[in-house]
DNA sequence: AATAATTTGCTTGTCAGCCAACAAATAACA
DNA sequence: TGTTATTTGTTGGCTGACAAGCAAATTATT
């Protein structure tokens, strides 16, 4: 394999870096060749030799760092879900409410459509957390982090007489989390028969319906 | 370990059984194994071996029957995804419209509380599907069976004028369908903090509004 | 500045354990 | 006795893990 041939082709012959750059450049280099990898096979149908190879590097390097298999699927699930958090929390425009609400449930469908690889990574995290017990509670903060925002929505929104009363916010949030990671879900397992955009659509309008005074 | 204090204990030293009878029991054993070990441990951590030393028999037999690891998942993927139509099937006691789709939406929840077991190895299923292949294929097949009862309630309820008019029942079935195992799938990975009671009844709930006329 | 000493990053060699797959033997049934 | 079901023996390939070595960078010494 020429491992040459690369997205990010590495420095030419020479150009000193420092050690902490090229550490930090190899680790990145790995967690996106093991993102690649595991967005087509999952989280179990891979070597951490070809992790390494993939990066460009040797086949020991993974094992080096992530000193074992289940290291190096634990760091890329914190990787990806840290990154996801970080992306939900830059699109709030609008002010709290059901209008910001709409917003993050429109942020979610759209970033899978911007970026189906890391989306893709990010469920089968979920998916794995079925059998998985350390990825679970990882997984458990996830959610706790992805669910407050959306019941702070609903009690703002409420306050503010956008949403009717007797919703029970939290129960509310959590089923919406549900419906995006459903939704977004059957899109990645059959995206020929699934349009985004228009469940996406029909998402907002049933979610506007459904919280409606 | 010893394999014969079992859920389901092989008969005592004698018991005349056809080979019909037999292989049937020594597959279906198989099976039930698989979906324990699977639920706990999920499509990939185990062996054949394992799976036939739990069923009560010997290391080999698995391979024997299914050919292959891959074989054993395809069979325990069938096995569960059609086992789960038919249960969905028997669960039709109103006439087709808005109260049949509820009572339909009720057995989701329903089974998954009665069998969790199996219903974890549906969702691993589903997960798996996400990078697998030979997996999706079936689990497209599984879709369209299932959204299909669900546009069709509908439309039914359409025309019956319990629901309103301007809902588009495919997309919105589908939108169904990825809510239920969304919400299942949540209290799959943490059932400590969501209560599927109380779930299922706010997600009744919030699909008689957004269908209501 | 130059170079020696040391640390840190990365690669290659190796091995032991695991496990799927197949073949041959034995047991249950017809 | 013949046939089908099941078990046991065996093997060959894979791969995670670790250790030892080489290379690049940093620090210390002069």
């Amino acid at each position: 394999m020429d491992a040459v041939v690369s997205t990010n082709a590495k420095p030419g012959a020479a150009a000193r870096r420092s050690q902490l750059e090229r550490r930090r450049e190899a680790e990145r280099r790995l967690l996106q060749a093991a993102e690649r990898i595991v967005a087509e096979r999952g989280l179990e149908r891979f070597t951490l030799a070809e992790i390494g190879e993939a990066a460009g590097y040797s086949r020991g390097l993974p094992a080096h760092y992530f000193g074992s298999k289940e290291g190096l699927v634990g760091a890329l699930a914190t990787h990806i879900v840290s990154g996801f958090g970080r992306g939900a929390a830059r699109a709030e425009k609008h002010p709290a409410g059901l209008e910001r609400l709409l917003g993050v449930a429109s942020y979610y469908f759209e970033s899978a459509g911007r970026d189906p690889v890391r989306t893709r990574v990010l469920f089968a995290v979920l998916g794995e957390a079925l059998t998985n017990e350390a990825l679970r509670t990882r997984i458990g903060e996830l959610n706790a982090h992805s669910v407050k925002p959306i019941a702070d929505n609903i009690r703002a929104g409420i306050a503010a007489g956008d949403i009717r009363k007797s919703v029970n916010a939290n129960a509310t949030a959590t089923l919406i989390l549900s419906g995006l990671r459903g939704a977004v879900t059957q899109w990645l397992i059959d995206p020929k028969h699934i349009d985004l955009k228009t469940v996406r659509a029909e998402f907002i309008a049933s979610l506007k319906r459904s919280l409606a005074p």
